[in-house]
DNA sequence: ACCCAGGGTCATA
DNA sequence: TATGACCATGGG
Protein backbone atom coordinates (compact mmCIF):
# COMPACT_ATOMS: atom_id res chain seq x y z
CA UNK A 1 0.00 0.00 0.00
CA UNK A 2 3.24 2.29 0.26
CA UNK A 3 4.59 0.92 -2.11
CA UNK A 4 2.58 2.85 -4.76
CA UNK A 5 1.64 5.50 -2.67
CA UNK A 6 -0.86 7.94 -4.41
CA UNK A 7 0.16 11.06 -2.59
CA UNK A 8 3.15 13.52 -4.53
CA UNK A 9 4.43 14.67 -0.96
CA UNK A 10 6.64 17.40 -2.32
CA UNK A 11 3.20 18.65 -4.46
CA UNK A 12 1.73 18.08 -1.23
CA UNK A 13 4.29 20.34 0.63
CA UNK A 14 4.58 23.07 -2.23
CA UNK A 15 0.52 23.58 -2.45
CA UNK A 16 0.30 23.63 1.77
CA UNK A 17 3.11 26.44 1.36
CA UNK A 18 1.96 27.88 -0.99
CA UNK A 19 -1.99 27.89 0.33
CA UNK A 20 -0.31 29.02 3.43
CA UNK A 21 1.28 32.30 2.09
CA UNK A 22 -2.00 33.51 0.74
CA UNK A 23 -3.39 33.83 3.83
CA UNK A 24 -3.60 35.81 7.02
CA UNK A 25 -2.70 33.10 9.36
CA UNK A 26 -1.77 34.80 12.07
CA UNK A 27 -3.42 34.52 15.47
CA UNK A 28 -6.16 32.64 13.58
CA UNK A 29 -7.27 30.94 16.52
CA UNK A 30 -7.73 34.05 19.33
CA UNK A 31 -7.19 32.76 22.95
CA UNK A 32 -5.94 34.01 26.05
CA UNK A 33 -4.77 30.96 28.02
CA UNK A 34 -4.71 27.58 27.03
CA UNK A 35 -7.79 26.43 28.68
CA UNK A 36 -9.32 29.10 26.79
CA UNK A 37 -8.09 27.33 23.62
CA UNK A 38 -10.26 23.95 25.19
CA UNK A 39 -13.28 25.60 25.79
CA UNK A 40 -13.49 27.15 22.29
CA UNK A 41 -12.90 23.85 20.72
CA UNK A 42 -15.95 22.96 22.32
CA UNK A 43 -17.92 25.52 21.74
CA UNK A 44 -17.23 26.22 17.89
CA UNK A 45 -18.43 22.81 17.06
CA UNK A 46 -20.98 23.53 13.99
CA UNK A 47 -21.02 27.54 15.04
CA UNK A 48 -19.62 30.23 13.46
CA UNK A 49 -16.69 31.99 15.66
CA UNK A 50 -18.41 35.06 16.30
CA UNK A 51 -20.71 33.52 18.30
CA UNK A 52 -18.64 31.48 20.09
CA UNK A 53 -16.36 34.57 21.17
CA UNK A 54 -19.16 36.35 23.11
CA UNK A 55 -19.60 33.15 24.66
CA UNK A 56 -15.96 32.97 26.15
CA UNK A 57 -16.27 36.39 27.40
CA UNK A 58 -19.41 35.39 29.15
CA UNK A 59 -16.82 32.57 30.70
CA UNK A 60 -13.80 35.13 31.23
CA UNK A 61 -16.37 38.01 33.11
CA UNK A 62 -17.89 35.38 35.13
CA UNK A 63 -14.83 33.77 36.17
CA UNK A 64 -15.54 30.13 34.55
CA UNK A 65 -12.75 29.95 32.42
CA UNK A 66 -10.61 27.18 34.61
CA UNK A 67 -11.34 23.75 34.64
CA UNK A 68 -11.44 23.31 38.38
CA UNK A 69 -14.78 26.22 38.36
CA UNK A 70 -16.54 24.75 35.10
CA UNK A 71 -16.72 20.89 37.11
CA UNK A 72 -18.83 22.48 39.71
CA UNK A 73 -20.75 24.84 38.05
CA UNK A 74 -24.33 25.13 38.26
CA UNK A 75 -25.23 23.61 34.85
CA UNK A 76 -28.19 25.85 34.14
CA UNK A 77 -25.89 28.54 34.39
CA UNK A 78 -23.52 27.48 31.89
CA UNK A 79 -26.11 27.05 29.85
CA UNK A 80 -27.22 30.35 29.94
CA UNK A 81 -23.44 31.58 29.50
CA UNK A 82 -22.43 29.50 26.75
CA UNK A 83 -26.00 30.11 25.08
CA UNK A 84 -24.76 32.94 22.55
CA UNK A 85 -22.52 29.62 20.77
CA UNK A 86 -25.41 27.58 20.45
CA UNK A 87 -26.69 24.04 21.32
CA UNK A 88 -25.91 25.17 24.89
CA UNK A 89 -27.44 21.96 26.72
CA UNK A 90 -25.25 19.47 24.84
CA UNK A 91 -21.79 21.76 24.99
CA UNK A 92 -22.55 22.61 28.52
CA UNK A 93 -22.35 19.21 28.84
CA UNK A 94 -19.17 18.22 27.04
CA UNK A 95 -17.79 21.45 28.51
CA UNK A 96 -18.25 19.68 31.98
CA UNK A 97 -17.06 16.34 30.99
CA UNK A 98 -13.83 17.84 29.46
CA UNK A 99 -12.81 19.79 32.64
CA UNK A 100 -13.82 16.79 34.79
CA UNK A 101 -11.16 14.85 32.47
CA UNK A 102 -8.84 17.64 33.06
CA UNK A 103 -8.99 17.77 36.67
CA UNK A 104 -9.15 14.15 37.27
CA UNK A 105 -5.89 13.75 35.60
CA UNK A 106 -4.17 16.63 37.04
CA UNK A 107 -4.48 19.77 35.05
CA UNK A 108 -2.95 20.48 32.02
CA UNK A 109 0.59 20.96 33.33
CA UNK A 110 -0.07 16.95 34.01
CA UNK A 111 -1.59 16.33 29.87
CA UNK A 112 1.21 18.37 29.01
CA UNK A 113 3.53 16.16 29.94
CA UNK A 114 1.70 13.29 28.18
CA UNK A 115 3.07 11.46 24.84
CA UNK A 116 1.00 13.03 21.63
CA UNK A 117 -1.20 9.48 21.44
CA UNK A 118 -1.95 9.01 24.68
CA UNK A 119 -3.16 12.54 24.89
CA UNK A 120 -5.19 11.87 21.63
CA UNK A 121 -6.62 8.84 23.14
CA UNK A 122 -7.49 10.73 26.00
CA UNK A 123 -9.52 13.52 24.55
CA UNK A 124 -11.71 11.17 22.54
CA UNK A 125 -12.55 9.26 25.60
CA UNK A 126 -14.31 12.59 26.51
CA UNK A 127 -17.90 12.68 25.65
CA UNK A 128 -18.53 15.14 23.07
CA UNK A 129 -15.04 14.70 21.75
CA UNK A 130 -14.14 13.41 18.50
CA UNK A 131 -11.62 13.68 15.73
CA UNK A 132 -11.41 17.12 14.51
CA UNK A 133 -12.51 18.64 17.96
CA UNK A 134 -9.46 16.84 19.51
CA UNK A 135 -7.05 17.16 16.92
CA UNK A 136 -7.85 21.08 16.85
CA UNK A 137 -7.18 20.73 20.78
CA UNK A 138 -3.86 18.77 20.09
CA UNK A 139 -2.64 21.66 17.50
CA UNK A 140 -3.70 24.96 19.13
CA UNK A 141 -4.35 23.84 22.63
CA UNK A 142 -0.80 21.73 23.34
CA UNK A 143 1.06 22.69 20.26
CA UNK A 144 1.44 19.25 18.90
CA UNK A 145 1.97 18.66 15.02
CA UNK A 146 -1.01 16.68 13.94
CA UNK A 147 -2.84 17.45 10.85
CA UNK A 148 -6.64 18.62 10.85
CA UNK A 149 -8.39 16.14 8.18
CA UNK A 150 -11.81 18.58 8.76
CA UNK A 151 -14.28 18.67 5.71
CA UNK A 152 -12.69 21.49 4.27
CA UNK A 153 -9.29 20.02 4.57
CA UNK A 154 -10.56 16.91 2.86
CA UNK A 155 -12.67 18.59 0.46
CA UNK A 156 -9.04 20.62 -0.81
CA UNK A 157 -6.84 18.18 -0.80
CA UNK A 158 -9.26 15.81 -3.27
CA UNK A 159 -9.84 18.57 -5.60
CA UNK A 160 -6.57 19.49 -5.78
CA UNK A 161 -5.55 16.14 -6.64
CA UNK A 162 -3.12 15.82 -3.78
CA UNK A 163 -4.95 12.45 -2.30
CA UNK A 164 -6.29 9.47 -3.34
CA UNK A 165 -9.77 9.32 -4.08
CA UNK A 166 -9.92 7.19 -1.13
CA UNK A 167 -8.34 8.72 1.38
CA UNK A 168 -10.56 12.14 1.48
CA UNK A 169 -13.77 9.62 2.48
CA UNK A 170 -12.22 8.97 6.08
CA UNK A 171 -10.72 11.36 8.50
CA UNK A 172 -8.09 8.86 10.27
CA UNK A 173 -6.70 7.83 7.00
CA UNK A 174 -6.12 11.17 5.29
CA UNK A 175 -5.10 12.25 8.74
CA UNK A 176 -2.71 9.49 8.99
CA UNK A 177 -1.26 9.38 4.81
CA UNK A 178 -1.15 13.83 5.14
CA UNK A 179 0.60 13.88 8.56
CA UNK A 180 3.13 11.32 7.47
CA UNK A 181 3.92 13.34 4.04
CA UNK A 182 4.44 16.04 6.05
CA UNK A 183 6.63 14.79 8.62
CA UNK A 184 10.26 15.66 7.75
CA UNK A 185 8.39 19.51 6.22
CA UNK A 186 8.98 22.51 8.06
CA UNK A 187 5.12 24.00 7.72
CA UNK A 188 3.45 24.64 10.86
CA UNK A 189 0.37 22.40 10.87
CA UNK A 190 -1.46 25.24 13.03
CA UNK A 191 -1.02 27.52 9.82
CA UNK A 192 -1.97 25.24 7.21
CA UNK A 193 -5.20 24.06 9.07
CA UNK A 194 -6.20 28.15 9.35
CA UNK A 195 -5.20 28.38 5.66
CA UNK A 196 -7.26 25.96 4.99
CA UNK A 197 -10.37 26.91 6.33
CA UNK A 198 -10.28 30.57 5.59
CA UNK A 199 -10.16 29.13 1.97
CA UNK A 200 -12.48 26.79 2.81
CA UNK A 201 -14.56 29.74 3.85
CA UNK A 202 -14.11 32.20 1.39
CA UNK A 203 -14.97 30.00 -1.30
CA UNK A 204 -17.92 29.20 0.67
CA UNK A 205 -21.50 30.56 0.59
CA UNK A 206 -23.83 31.26 -2.39
CA UNK A 207 -21.75 34.10 -3.67
CA UNK A 208 -18.79 32.79 -4.62
CA UNK A 209 -15.83 34.95 -4.55
CA UNK A 210 -12.93 33.51 -5.59
CA UNK A 211 -14.01 32.51 -9.22
CA UNK A 212 -10.65 33.55 -10.72
CA UNK A 213 -8.77 32.50 -7.71
CA UNK A 214 -5.02 30.79 -9.05
CA UNK A 215 -5.57 27.89 -6.76
CA UNK A 216 -7.18 24.52 -7.70
CA UNK A 217 -10.62 25.10 -5.85
CA UNK A 218 -14.28 26.03 -7.42
CA UNK A 219 -16.73 27.76 -5.44
CA UNK A 220 -20.50 26.43 -5.54
CA UNK A 221 -22.67 23.81 -3.33
CA UNK A 222 -21.25 22.33 0.00
CA UNK A 223 -18.01 24.75 0.33
CA UNK A 224 -16.32 23.80 -3.28
CA UNK A 225 -19.19 22.74 -5.26
CA UNK A 226 -18.68 23.41 -9.16
CA UNK A 227 -17.21 19.64 -10.58
CA UNK A 228 -13.56 19.57 -11.80
CA UNK A 229 -12.35 20.82 -14.92
CA UNK A 230 -12.50 17.87 -17.61
C1' DA B 1 -37.27 35.29 6.17
C1' DC B 2 -34.09 31.95 5.35
C1' DC B 3 -29.51 29.52 5.72
C1' DC B 4 -25.98 27.45 7.97
C1' DA B 5 -21.44 27.48 10.62
C1' DG B 6 -14.04 25.99 12.67
C1' DG B 7 -19.13 18.56 14.91
C1' DG B 8 -20.65 14.82 17.64
C1' DT B 9 -23.95 11.54 19.32
C1' DC B 10 -27.62 8.61 18.97
C1' DA B 11 -31.22 5.91 16.74
C1' DT B 12 -32.32 3.24 12.79
C1' DA B 13 -31.68 -0.25 8.66
C1' DT C 1 -21.14 0.91 8.26
C1' DA C 2 -23.83 4.22 6.69
C1' DT C 3 -27.07 7.63 6.55
C1' DG C 4 -30.30 10.93 9.07
C1' DA C 5 -32.25 13.58 12.94
C1' DC C 6 -30.99 16.43 16.42
C1' DC C 7 -28.95 20.14 18.92
C1' DA C 8 -29.87 25.99 18.74
C1' DT C 9 -27.94 30.75 18.26
C1' DG C 10 -27.03 34.97 15.60
C1' DG C 11 -25.00 37.09 11.43
C1' DG C 12 -25.28 37.61 6.53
Amino acid sequence: MSADRAIDARRLEASCRDLIGRYDVADWWPAQTQFEVLVGAVLVQNTRWMNVSTAILELRRTGFLAARRLCEIDPALLQELIRPAGCQRVKARRLVSLATWIHDAGGLHALDRLPTPELRSGLLGVHGIGYETADAILGFGFQRRVFIADRYARTWLMRMGLVSDAEPQGYESCRRTVESALLGSPLCMNDLHAAIVLHGQAHCGRQPRCLDCPLTTWCGQNGFGLPPPA
